[in-house]
DNA sequence: TAAACATATGAATATATACTCAGATATTAC
DNA sequence: GTAATATCTGAGTATATATTCATATGTTTA
């Protein structure tokens, strides 16, 4: 059995996907997003945070492509990018509700 | 479509879990875990951090469940405790590499 | 019992993060 | 053009978190 840890740049990468995870509006934002594209507005009212703070998590969300953007008129749908992602998200819900 | 998104309750439950893979150190302890237990010096080592700061993160994650601890003398060797978690930590990993 | 070693704990601190507010930018309607 | 609506951005702030240091606890060995 070797001695073995991921280097600290990998490390570094993992937590970071990880922490967009990590907070309990942005895992509201995400399941609300598991159902199909949605806008800001009516992101912010399912999470209970303003528009502004909706906007900020998705900048984050967006730069880690998490998430894509759709603008529409004057309005702006986000929806998840990647299979993987749902997946990964739907097991760490999935885990949570067998305890 | 439905409007949905997870209640705050459980939502805080999930991002908990995530939070528990949302940083660099904790990643690393983890990813040396994978392997088989390991006592505190040892993770330490691995990740180069304090014996004090892994014994603060062991911590948190014995509270979650995700690792147990068995003494064996004066040493603590930690592992990780549930299958779910091994396979949804190696996801996370596996995600990161793709790109 | 005392000394040495391994781990745990609490306090202090530095950094990161999430949020709101005020104002900027973009788009549509009048 | 102006007004109204939707989103974004930056500043400021409050809270959370990761870390180290000093010290305590637990275990073995002399």
């Amino acid at each position: 059995m070797r001695e073995f840890s991921l280097d600290e740049h990998s490390a570094a990468h993992v937590a970071e996907l990880f922490r967009a995870f990590s907070d309990t509006s942005r895992v509201r934002i995400l399941s609300a997003l598991l159902s199909g594209e949605r806008n800001v507005r009516t992101l912010a009212e399912l999470v209970d945070i303003s528009d502004s703070a909706v906007s900020h998590h998705m900048r984050g969300l967006r730069q880690m492509r998490l998430v894509v953007a759709r603008r529409d008129g004057r309005e702006v749908y986000y929806s998840i990018q990647d299979q993987h992602i749902i997946t990964l998200f739907k097991q760490g819900i999935a885990h949570v509700k067998e305890r």
